[in-house]
DNA sequence: TTGTATGCGTTATCAC
DNA sequence: GTGATAACGCATACAA
């Protein structure tokens, strides 16, 4: 029997997409068992179920996410929030991410919240309302209520891009501190002391400010004042890095090394070197961080920190895989960041 | 009066999030005036209005995803799907797409169907099913039941990343053909005769078939048979321009000018010519297009075309945005691209 | 201006 | 193995 024709029929905007339903009717069985059919297709006798799945193909069915999500109370669907799209940094991971999430049925949602932490705020509880069932998060550093209203809401998630182990929060990454702190000791190894940092804001930014604190843990272990350090903070851009990295070359003394807290801004200090016509690393050595394409593809080629951007993305994914099936991990997984020695980096000069 | 706890508390997962009748009852109204509160504000008293919001505050009420999407039939979501996300390629369209969207109160969804035909269909279908309201495409290139699939659920759509006129179907962007033509004459004008193309697979991909197609309209109009234009199809990755860069330059004759379908296969032709130990552009000139951050960096700085990236984004939320409310528009916007001159293009060599 | 009642398309719990 | 049917949380036409 066709269905009726709705009351509301005309002033609906789209032609109706076919119901469990409509393949039920066609199929000559109940919703119950087309239902069953999808989604516990052992239970279901042999004939009928190809009965089904013939009527679920010449209709085109498929599901429609309020409804599922409202009777399920679950969406199949993992939420991710970064801080920007604009540059290469979190692409490889996330694309990692979504590789391994597709690959077990379940759809990825990206919002990205341009390092400010009220709209990262907002986007976690849009993702939530939204019936993520589980988030990626990117660093430690947010407001406590956030972690109150996902705690309340059982909403599992998981921290990366950084790692941390006296953090009781789960997370999956490396230590910054540690693989700056790595870097800056090669530098220093070099004769380099008068070092500077160009940075991305530090606060609301945990893996800032702890690769900041590697290099002056660096420093202190051999001898030099951490409080030496000179840092310039701005935004993740090739045209700041340039511009950080020319007023750096303004003070007296110069550094002879700038460390980046990422390979853009490394760049940007890079392509102001050559407009200054400063040979690297003959006058200035540059370091990177993050080993995204462009540390290759910039001459000289820079010496960065290799992240685990894929380990971390896939890591991620089967945490929160596992914890959605009730497997809470119970420890943290730290990955190996390490130094990739190219040219930009070289001795300090002499004076 | 409190709510009966649920037959099947025990065995929820999460701790019930606030749901509208928690605040009706605690505001003292029906759900029917918290709803209208949130929705139509107006249509409300306002003395009421502040009780219930009083409510809606302290409960922590966020609108459950699914049951909205259920009853009011639209979810206020749009989606994109994008071949890539790992280069940057479309990263800066779609942050533009994101935020002109977020400005009006709307989720973007983000899906990557590594240029496979099969998988976009899947993730279009997806999104679809998700409830988005509208989509972003890129390019014209699918088959025929997606289009009918779109069409017959009234879904709005449009197409980005080209502009054809004769296409029915709504585009915003930029004449691919004509923009590659455009560089090619500069080419072409600068002595240059042996020209090469490395380019990523055409099949399926109309951006990358025209651009290859203004080539050979260039050479046409200049005298230069298009059946000598080289062409090597290769995935979009820095290695692989390399590679295909070292194949092109042990043909003979040599190519004296290699054009590249983008920036990224540009960088790894530049790369691999540095370790050739060829001049560029003395020996051979490179070229990319879309002019996204690695062309400014790299030395030298690649000829590239540029792409209008945020306007084509901005532009595609609007037009989607009006879409929705039901303002269909009646053709499609051209966008301009236009050749920026760098380092990596010189005069043609002499023999 | 506010409340009542119904339907949205699934899932899951029962009986059969 | 299968079919009724009761939730699920919200929007909205309609009544008051």
């Amino acid at each position: 029997m066709e269905k009726q024709p709705d009351r509301a029929e005309k002033y609906r905007r789209s032609v109706p997409s076919p119901t469990l339903e409509d393949v039920a009717t066609r199929a000559g069985v109940s919703t119950a068992t087309v239902s069953r059919c999808l989604n516990n297709p052992s239970k279901v006798a042999k004939t009928t179920r190809e009965r089904v799945l013939e009527a679920v193909r010449t209709l085109g069915y498929a599901p429609n996410f309020g409804a599922q999500a409202l009777a399920a109370k679950r969406t199949n669907t993992f939420g991710a929030i970064i801080p920007t799209m604009e540059n290469a940094i979190f692409a490889r991971g996330l694309q990692a991410f979504q590789e391994e999430l597709q690959r077990n049925g379940i759809t990825l949602l990206v919002a990205s919240s341009s390092y400010t932490p009220e709209l990262e705020e907002q986007q976690i509880r849009g993702l939530v309302a939204r019936g993520a069932d589980a988030l990626l998060l990117i660093g430690h550093a947010r407001a406590p209520q956030v972690y109150e209203f996902l705690d309340d809401r059982q909403v599992p998630y998981v921290i990366t891009w950084t790692y941390e182990d006296f953090q009781s929060r789960i997370s999956i990454g490396f230590d910054n501190r540690k693989a700056m702190k790595c870097l800056a000791e090669r530098v220093i190894s070099l004769g380099h002391r008068n070092i500077a940092l160009i940075t991305s804001q530090r606060k609301d930014n945990d893996r800032a400010s702890h690769r900041c604190e590697g290099i002056q843990d660096a420093m202190a272990l051999h001898g030099i004042d951490p409080e030496g350090l000179r840092i310039v903070e701005t935004p993740y851009t090739i045209s700041n890095g340039a511009d950080a990295f020319a007023s750096l070359m303004e003070s007296d003394p110069r550094p002879t090394a700038v460390l980046c807290g990422n390979d853009v801004l490394a760049a940007g200090a890079l392509l102001q070197a050559r407009k200054m016509n400063l040979d690297v690393p003959g006058d200035v050595s540059i370091t990177g961080f993050d080993d995204i394409e462009i540390a290759q593809i910039v001459t000289p080629a820079l010496t960065t920190v290799h992240v685990p951007h894929r380990e971390m993305g896939k890591g991620a994914a089967r945490l929160l895989l596992g914890m959605r099936n009730g497997q809470m991990p119970t420890s943290s997984t730290e990955l190996e960041a390490h130094v990739v020695l190219r040219d930009s980096l070289g001795p300090a000069p002499r004076m």
